[in-house]
DNA sequence: CAGGATCCCCAAAGATACTG
DNA sequence: CAGTATCTTTGGGGATCCTG
């Protein structure tokens, strides 16, 4: 239940020392993923790109109220941490599909089931966004 | 998001509309979550209070470089999302316990999933500290 | 079509000092 | 001991215009 034994130990029976040091945490690439999928667009653009693959222009219909500007810089900061990949096709005029790599349709099924608990316990403490 | 909670994951078959509302993910309680626990101390905080209960000060000794204010925003914000309960001694000098509550308890399951997939995939794509 | 370059704003992070 | 109060800084996010 306490997270699949891969020799890490996971969060839950994690052996922390007594003085838990910057660099333990400051680097961490769980927080790190966090915090980058905490931000306003990475998990819609996740979760569509997870149905199929997109255009550009594609998801910038899709998804409701984002500028060019925000859905480029979500897309290379997702593709920079390995979850998505970008394949330019040397058309006329260009044309770039945005796709999940496997790492990151690998990462959708644990994080359903972050999403199954925050749904369950329903995180609406928080008054606007 | 489509959380109908069936063990199935929620995120990866998620029926989405053709154009995504604002609505949808704005308050959406799942991206609120995540963007929580992705700031700077809470993963911490959460890990150690998985461990055992602790004071104040305890935790302000443990984490290194966090300061009281920010320590208390990052409590006070994990307890108005009913991960942390805050328990007040009425002694002298005041004695405040914090330890997670048991959807607290129940959320690091899930969460050491995707830290697992984090270690694995090592999201090592940021250059600062 | 798919962005890059700029400028701006403001919520949130952080440091420091003080207190019931 | 366990916080507030105040100030300063950072950077996420948006708007707009431009281009290979």
């Amino acid at each position: 239940m306490s997270g699949t034994n891969t020799g890490v130990p996971s969060l839950v029976d994690a052996p922390l020392a007594e003085r838990v040091p910057v660099s333990e945490y400051a680097a961490c690439p769980v927080t790190g993923l966090l915090h980058r999928l905490g931000d306003k667009w990475s998990l819609v653009t996740l979760v569509l790109l997870g149905g199929r693959p997109h255009r550009f222009n594609e998801l910038h219909q899709r998804i409701e109220g984002v500028s060019q500007r925000m859905l480029t810089r979500t897309l290379r900061a997702l593709e920079s941490d390995g979850l998505v990949r970008r394949t330019v096709h040397p058309t006329v005029p260009p044309s770039v599909e945005y796709a999940l790599t496997s790492p990151g349709q690998a990462l959708l099924g644990p994080l359903s089931q972050v999403a199954d608990w925050a749904v369950e316990h329903r995180t609406d403490a928080r008054p606007t966004l």
